[in-house]
RNA sequence: GCCGCUGUGGUGGAAUAGGCAGACACAAGGGACUUAAAAUCCCUCGGUCGAAUAGACCGUACCGGUUCAAGUCCGGUCAGCGGCACCA
């Protein structure tokens, strides 16, 4: 009978389904686990080789997690809404939510396909209205609390999408996307308030495991600074406010540079002696996108105000003011005091403007380049700062300021509030009407959901309006507070806004009255495991924990975080090393894999190909070995042997393993929990013979890996019960060390020979039976043993002059 | 420039908390079986010297240090990957 894996893997997904096997129980008595895995987007394209990977990784702790006693939440769906699905309905002309359902089924049907366990009972879809519902419910939440605004401002603009995108989109200044050109475009738009969680998004993470890379990028992200605000008079009466790290340095400040948008000029410009000049600067540097202002190695460009100075409020010196692009506008007070000697930025500005440059802090050469380091630099020229260090130096000007009313220590964040709108029609609409008497008015939410309405054409517009702007019958409506005439807002929400709350809504999927009920909410979450992919660190990582403290400020859910633990795998890449894309010609389909090698063989060599968390290049090759492994798990069944107990010579191996292999998940090993059972059947293989005993451990250990071999093997030796309500197999601590072992015997470190020795024997013994060896007794004669190392059960090491 | 990560055989990768470097695989070579091929099984497989499965020396990007002992720790250098980037 040879391994007709085709035949078996299709038995057991249809077992399954029609079991509900993987269904999880609503007995909220039971301990339970909440494995989460980031849901797709359904592209046309089908399921990626990339997704099987952090897929099979769950599936694996899911399924061990069940033989271990649990009730297992691990849900999936579909984070259905997106410009991909929006462009190929307008190319083919189909209505976008007809393409999401092909494309859903495709990738339900590729999923099934891998054999994972997903409780489909729960599936949920970002653009169901029941769905997103919900979504819009949050979206009001939000506005009532003040944290939805609008906005006019300047915004990223993908001249080829159409559509606006958030900062966290912008590549190099290229569309995430399309790689299109972003152009800066003033419109208005939703904002959410994510700037007023900075401090808690980066303190909270204190409380959750996350891997240290994914905090670090998350804190980097957020950007938190400290210095302090101050204010600097100017000759026309204007308080002209700037934001500082280095307030030390405030006898440095030898001008000023306000950013191009910066209000003063609009205020001021008839004090202003070269306006046009100005205004001329202003205008070029608003045409630029945010990347080209910034482009590096770019000189420093800028107009001096004539007619207006600043104070420095230190020493009461007039200072010139200018304006230059590279201070930014949304950073700060959009203003800063320039400080030559010690930041690099302003030495290279002083350089090209023949600026004074004023050394406050010793310890470098200002002749040459600005002097950064704050630990080693005292104070001169600063009066009454002279001769300290640079952080005495932070305290004691922050109390001078304070006193003297000239400023105050400030916190800076890096991070800006989330651009929440989209001018497209394949999203969530905003329930938000304007009412020329009362505003902006949210829908009553008994009006939930604002479904989207048949529109002819989703085109995107070359004005920026989105496509429903064009639907007279969408737009007017009656202001929900007034009743009078008001006109729906005809953005759509981004894609992000959907998956920043649906692992709650799993929990309780079918609840129309709530997004899902205080008692699921409380038995399921927070998610024990989260797993997915480092590109969204930044951004669904972040918004999702900004919904879920916010949802937990209104009392929705009981927990501060909503993940206990975030892992992330790595990309796998094609064959040669590069990122697998069609263009390249190096994609590889799941579906290919699985016809020619099994589900089976597929899932156990992504998870065999390399370290979870690092990339690893795709080796078609390789994937023969993982599918030899199994032939030779099916060839047990050809030496299998009656007993019940772990025959002697194979023992300390299979307790060894069970406990390498459990051990091993719980960190992300997965490639060598694999190894140990590939080595276990070779020491299996070396006895010629496999008991029952042994066979059905080896069976429970493959499972989560290999489920449908495991399952099928499992039944035909006749075991009770499936292979996956058995509980997972125990291991003896005592039983995993062998009765003798080998060490190695050094001579100053060198290894020179190698004993065999009983496990449990003691310092003294273990050195005389070394220095008795022949070889040994050798290498030390005529010369003096200084020091005699034993590490137990590894080695010895005789140091001799 | 800043933050994070990585550097080990022909290849993917192992190596608890400093203790025998190269587990487990892939590829390659040799052999068995076969009319033949595939599959399977057995053997070899970091380098140099060597007839050797005797033995010795070298070897984890590079230079130095700590230690009885360093892939692992410390200092410095180089290279690559990812992210951020005129953030004051």
């Amino acid at each position: 009978m040879s391994y007709d894996f085709l035949k078996i893997e299709k038995k057991w997904q249809d077992y399954w389904e029609e079991n509900k096997t993987f269904e999880c129980k609503n007995d909220y008595t039971k301990p339970k686990f909440y494995a989460l895995v980031e849901f797709p987007y359904p592209s046309g394209q089908g399921l990626h080789i990339g997704h099987p990977r952090p897929y099979t990784a769950l599936d694996i702790v899911a399924r061990k997690r069940r033989m271990q006693g649990y009730n297992v939440l691990f849900p999936m769906g579909w984070d259905a809404f997106g410009l991909p699905t929006e462009n190929y309905a307008i190319q083919n002309k189909i209505h976008p939510a007809k393409v999401t359902k092909d494309n859903v089924e495709h990738f339900k049907r590729q999923l099934k396909n891998i054999g994972l366990s997903f409780d489909w009972s729960r599936e949920v879809n970002t653009t169901d209205p029941a769905y997103f519902k919900w979504t819009q419910w949050i979206f009001i939440q939000m506005f009532k609390k003040g944290l939805a605004y609008k906005k006019e401002m300047a915004v990223n603009w993908c001249t080829s999408c159409k559509v606006v995108l958030a900062n966290e989109e912008v590549i190099g200044g290229e569309c995430e996307r399309c790689s299109g050109e972003v152009v800066r475009k003033v419109k208005s738009q939703w904002m959410l308030k994510i700037t007023e969680y900075a401090e808690r998004l980066i303190n909270d993470l204190e409380e959750v495991d996350y891997a240290d890379r994914i905090k670090a990028s998350q804190i980097n992200w957020i950007g938190r600074s400290t210095g302090a605000e101050v204010d600097f008079d100017t000759t026309i009466g204007y308080k002209l406010s700037v934001y500082t790290t280095r307030p030390d340095t405030l006898f440095g400040a030898t001008y000023m540079v306000i950013s191009p948008e910066h209000p003063l000029i609009d205020e001021y410009s008839d004090k202003l002696e070269n306006a046009d000049e100005i205004f001329k600067y202003r205008e070029d540097a608003m045409k630029k996108s945010d990347f080209e202002r910034t482009e590096l190695n770019k000189g420093k460009t800028g107009v001096e105000l004539k007619g207006i100075n600043a104070i420095n409020p230190v020493n009461n010196k007039e200072i010139p003011i200018y304006i230059s692009d590279y201070v930014l506008m949304s950073y700060g007070t959009g203003a800063i005091m320039a400080v030559p000697a010690h930041d690099t930025r302003d030495y290279e500005f002083a350089k090209a403007f023949d600026l004074p440059i004023v050394e406050v802090v010793s310890g470098g050469d200002i002749s040459e380049e600005a002097f950064i380091d704050c630990d080693t630099g005292i104070m001169v020229n600063s009066d009454f700062l002279n001769g300290l260090a640079v952080e005495q130096a932070k305290e004691k000007i922050i109390d001078w300021l304070k006193e003297n009313k000239k400023g105050e220590p400030k916190v800076n964040y890096k991070l800006r509030d989330w651009v929440f709108s989209r001018q497209r029609y394949w999203g969530e609409p905003i329930p938000i009407v304007h009412c020329d008497k009362c505003g902006y008015v949210p829908l009553d939410e008994k009006d939930l959901p604002l479904e989207l309405p048949d529109v002819d054409s989703y085109e995107p517009t070359d004005t920026g309006e989105s496509p429903l702007a064009t639907l007279e019958s969408f737009i007017n409506t009656t202001c929900p507070k007034c009743g009078g005439a008001a006109k729906r807002e005809t953005d759509t929400m981004p894609q992000w806004a959907g998956s920043s709350w649906y692992f709650l809504r799993y929990t309780d999927p079918h609840n129309s009255e709530e997004l899902a009920s205080k008692e699921a909410l409380k038995y399921w979450m927070q998610v024990d495991w989260y797993n997915g992919g480092m590109e969204h660190t930044t951004l669904h990582l972040l918004y999702s924990r900004f919904w879920h403290k916010f949802l937990y400020d209104i009392g929705v859910v009981e927990d501060k975080e909503p993940y206990a633990r975030r892992t992330s795998h790595g990309f796998i890449l094609g064959e040669n090393g590069e990122k697998m894309s069609k263009s390249r010609g190096n994609v590889i389909n799941p579906d290919d894999i699985i016809g020619e090698y099994g589900a089976d063989t597929l899932r156990l060599y992504e998870m065999f190909i390399g370290d979870f968390e690092k990339t690893a290049p795709w080796s078609t090759a390789s994937v023969k070995g993982c599918k030899r492994f199994l032939e030779r798990v099916w060839g047990l069944q050809d030496i299998l042997i009656d007993g019940e107990t772990y025959r002697e010579e194979i023992e300390t191996s299979m307790h060894k393993t069970i406990k390498k292999v459990g051990e091993d998940v719980e960190v992300l090993k997965f490639n060598t929990a694999i190894a140990a059972l590939m080595s276990l059947i070779n020491d299996i293989y070396a006895t010629k013979a496999i008991n029952q005993a042994e066979l059905r451990t080896f069976l429970l250990l493959l499972y989560p890996f290999a489920p449908h071999i495991a399952e099928e093997i499992y039944e035909r030796s006749g075991f009770s019960g499936m292979a996956d309500e058995q509980s997972w197999p125990e291991f003896d601590e005592s039983k995993c060390t062998e009765n003798t072992i080998e060490i190695a015997i050094q001579v100053n470190g060198r290894v020179r020979n190698r004993i065999v020795v009983a496990a449990d024997i003691d310092k003294d013994n273990v050195i005389d039976l070394a220095k008795s060896d022949e070889k040994i007794a050798k290498e030390i004669a005529g010369k003096t043993v200084i020091k005699e190392i034993y590490v137990p059960g590894k080695l010895v090491n005789i140091v001799a002059k």
